[in-house]
DNA sequence: CATGAATGAGTTTTCATTCAT
DNA sequence: TATGAATGAAAACTCATTCAT
């Protein structure tokens, strides 16, 4: 909190607070990242988030709401940075290409986040309905490769087939960028891009 | 054991029993993968293997020692399955389409082994070294790689870039497949190598 | 508080909603019989009563204290509804007869409240205060006991032997059939009056 | 342990200790009436036992099992020390008056088990199983009634009651005697009993 | 009077691991 | 080699209570 924000807030310091809940979430985020989710338990996450482990209770229902409801914040955080301006006059090729790059932008530059949603996508922890309204901030993308696939612009296969195509090695890419594994380079994107679209053109 | 097993042991040095590690090795795979790395205990283990929990011990230094062994089990199996038999008289495309196709099924028929692997893949207990290590056993397919860029085949990329490519949309298939998510379909799979192919073809 | 409550409500003094006090028993009283008094908790008891719990404090000194109200304020209720009636002018034993009979059905038609009372007497959240006090709610009874004994109609035994031998037997029968251990029949409790009766007779 | 015990137990200190099981419960039963049920932890008990709360966990599933168990070595230690040597030849009266004299010198010379046996039947952790094992350690006294029934001594009411009208006068004799409110008087205990026989007698 | 938010201290239980045998 | 017993440390979660509004 920052000074001038601790000021707004000394009137009410008793209601129920977007800054905690939002605390609360970052501390789960580094952490999960640094030490797995296994090694992060709801105590730590409280202290890291300056708050009472007891306090988490009062906003998430216990550990598995709270991973969920984490989840579903940042897909919905992405979607909106992501997906949002969506140009609907641009040539297709050039939709593909601008939200392509725009989605690998914003996992590069939220690092965090998206680690914690490749760490927990794979967790039991994970409900089916989080998946599902995960997917549906995806929305505009499935659109997009409907219409491609209407204009014989890409192939006639499954439309899970085409976006899971389209995003998965870039994932990929950006998880092992992370790792160390590559350096990253421009270059090294613009041919991943080029063959994401190759796989999918018809 | 029984008295013929043991007649088969005669010859052997050591007395660590290559079954109960290997029991302990199976435990570990289904537990994870029913409930996850994190609900998943040592004790739960050695029940689930029938044997006592310290015995874990005798075979294994601790847990990250065991997963970790564990994770190498599995990757020095699937590449004595999969790309042991690598021919070398075969089309670039063939050889392409015989070691995607080997894998794809190697990993259908072996989820558990699969998709702890997924899991393993992205908690902080797996090494640096194991993962290395696992990726030595993609030897074969760096040199068809390398081979098919110098044939000028494959596009000009990064061997990384070519790699991840060829092996992650399967993998992601085949984990939407188990989850549920998605249908199998013998046409789908066609399709997906066609994507694969154009991605990496120059 | 409906407009009309709150009229009613203007001549008192006092701002304390009898109806709070009384849904905060009720819940208190369920919660404890159904879960017993260590998995009853201020907060499931303010949900249940549908009141915050930081209102059950505006009530009740702390946990303790409403416990032990909620015991005397049954106790009374009992002692308003059996002992209030005593008619003098009947014989001892039909005196006695009454007595044991009207607390019999008290009890039967007052499960909850008895259940709680003997859950609550067991505990050592219990007052010495409390327990005495509600002991008094007896002196009917008493004195109709002493006067059994100048009368040489009961035993010349020390007054709480002949209260105890009164009272506990029928309260154990009620429990056992709450219990569901037996049955209840007319004739049981008719001899069980009898075999009261018995105990005391000189 | 004494000393000569302990120099017994050298050989074999990893070997589950009945000792162990033994503190366990005593620990439990002195607090459970020090401070009651609700408020007696594992952990406290652990500490007054002098072993670590985990190692409870070793000998009993939970707290209801440990419970549960306690409940029912006491009503077994009970029942050997006061019903094993019920003796037929004895008249009825001798026999009745033997058993009850007895119950009532163990409960007197056992107090604290007693108080933990009160207290516990009335939680709702106690099992149906339980309960019904615990009345199964007074069969020789359910024969006595029967018995006494046929022969025309005992009034021809439900065993239950009779059984009932024999102990529960006594127990609770005790428990206010234990409470401080009367003081014990071996002229109120013949007194009891004859109001006893009193209550039972055709 | 009434309450939502907050919390320190506590709960039960499980964990990975050790150790004597 | 194999194990049953034991445990300190930590897990997730709940509790009675307070306090600012």
């Amino acid at each position: 909190m920052t000074l001038i924000e601790r000021s707004f807030n000394i009137g009410s310091m008793r209601h129920k607070d977007e800054n905690k809940s939002e605390s609360i979430f970052n501390a789960a985020i580094q952490l999960i990242n640094e030490h797995g989710l296994a090694e992060t338990s709801m105590s730590k996450i409280a202290k890291k988030a300056g708050v009472s482990s007891s306090t988490i209770y009062v906003y998430f229902e216990n550990k598995e709401d709270m991973l969920n409801k984490l989840y579903l914040s940042i897909k919905k955080k992405m979607s909106l940075e992501v997906f949002y301006d969506y140009d609907d006059s641009l040539s297709l090729q050039s939709a593909f290409e601008h939200a392509l790059r725009k989605y690998i932008n914003f996992i590069l530059t939220n690092k965090d986040e998206f680690l914690f949603l490749e760490q927990f996508s794979n967790s039991p922890l994970l409900h089916k309905l989080s998946l599902k309204e995960g997917l549906d901030f995806f929305e505009p993308i499935f659109n997009l490769l409907e219409k491609g696939k209407i204009q014989n612009v890409f192939k006639q296969v499954d439309t899970n087939l085409l976006h899971m195509f389209m995003f998965i090695p870039a994932m990929q890419y950006v998880k092992i960028y992370i790792g160390g594994q590559i350096e990253f380079k421009q270059e090294n994107l613009n041919e991943l891009i080029q063959m994401t679209w190759d796989a999918l053109k018809a």
